[in-house]
DNA sequence: AAATTTGTCAACCGCATTCCA
DNA sequence: TTGGAATGCGGTTGACAAATT
């Protein structure tokens, strides 16, 4: 446990504020070939004037490519709204039930949309009760059962079912599911650092669970905060060792489109030899290789929705790595204003294409 | 059309926790 | 065991955009 802290970076030699997208570049290319296993000296070594503080909290939050972007879904909102109710301000451990969303995104939508919603729905709760009760109150004792099943009009009674719905919702036990494993940026960073096989599997592991998002299982509440530690075992919250994933999750929605269509791609890892760089690289069909390997895991389908179609995917995949480009810089717009992959693309202007291979420290 | 208010979200700050020599 | 260093986490801020007056 320390004690003096020493502050982060000096403070009048590292830049702050909003990111440039020649910073991003910079920081990408850089932990694309180093990996990050010293936050504090990657900007120096990237030649960054950015603390490092700000260099990992840039790539977590924004520019890992498994960072969903765009609007919550109803699901999503859901989801967190019950977890909330489970672990309470816990952002990081209810980012890991939702893979491709960062904590820091999650709070700001509970800061903003979900705690006035449920305070709204609180309040016209309350008034509810507050009136049913001074209904009630006015009548003598004796009749006021009779009063309850008499004067409850159809509109009380849609307020009640409301109000228990909210408390089964509150008091509500949630069974964790075997099948769904869970994930943990802890892990994530951690898990693989300890790994050397498949560099971006282990960058992965956290997002094994794909196919969770539409069917998220939620934790019981806990009873002591201390035994949060020893629940790592066999429990919701065993996150599994490190590169166990069998395959690696790429969340995306259409960053300038006001997409409401987030797209998860899952891709295969149980062959080492998929590499997902090289899969980028492959941009005639970055996903080829995905669509020839064996078969694409049961659940993969089952998470998805029902019009699942692989081509779609990589049409979005496509469209994310064009809209990360647009959005740096890196790609002239053509006549349509859309940036363009592939042979018509300046190659030297897009990273993804251009990066080699990860190196094995990658996620480190 | 301009001014003001409200909403959103990336980034910062600082404490807590973990790691490691 | 201790203490410094590094990282993680949650609260907060501030810039910008959209909505409203």
């Amino acid at each position: 446990m320390g004690r003096g802290r020493a502050p982060c970076c000096d403070k009048s030699k590292v830049k702050t504020g909003p990111w440039s997208p020649a910073e991003d570049l910079r920081l990408i290319s850089f932990i694309h070939k180093n990996g990050y296993s010293n936050w504090r000296s990657l900007p120096i070594q990237a030649g960054l004037s950015r603390c490092g503080k700000s260099c990992r909290l840039r790539w977590i939050n924004y520019l890992r490519p498994d960072v969903k972007r765009g609007n919550f879904t109803n699901e999503e909102e859901e989801t967190i709204i019950k977890l909330h109710q489970t672990l309470g301000n816990k952002w990081s451990k209810i980012a890991s039930y939702l893979p491709g969303r960062t904590d820091n995104e999650i709070k700001n939508v509970w800061n903003t949309h979900l705690k006035k919603r449920l305070a709204k729905k609180d309040e016209k709760n309350h008034k509810n009760q507050t009136n049913d009760f001074s209904r009630t109150s006015s009548f003598s004792t004796s009749s006021t059962s009779s009063f309850m099943s008499s004067y409850g009009n159809n509109e009380d009674t849609e307020e009640l079912v409301l109000d228990e719905g909210q408390e089964g919702l509150a008091n509500k036990s949630y069974e964790p599911k075997e099948d769904i494993p869970t994930t943990d940026h802890d892990h994530e960073l951690k898990e693989s650092s300890s790994s050397s096989n498949s560099s971006i599997s282990c960058d992965a592991s956290d997002y094994s669970n794909s196919s969770a998002r539409a069917d998220v299982s939620i934790p019981e509440p806990e009873p002591e905060p201390e035994q949060e530690e020893e629940e790592e075992e066999g429990s919701l919250f065993n996150f599994g060792g490190p590169c166990e994933a069998d395959n690696v999750t790429i969340a995306y929605d259409q960053v300038n489109n006001n997409s409401d269509d987030h797209q998860v791609i899952e891709i295969p890892l149980e062959d080492s030899d998929i590499d997902f760089w090289d899969m980028l690289d492959n941009l005639d069909d970055p996903f080829q290789s995905i669509n020839e390997s064996p078969q694409l895991p049961q659940e993969l389908e089952a998470s998805q929705s029902s019009n699942y179609d692989h081509h779609t995917e990589i049409e979005y995949c496509r469209e994310w790595l064009r809209d990360l480009e647009n959005e740096l810089g890196l790609v002239e717009a053509t006549s349509d204003g859309v940036g363009q992959l592939g042979s018509e693309i300046d190659h030297s202007k897009c990273y993804f294409q251009t990066w080699p291979s990860p190196p094995q420290n990658f996620g480190v």
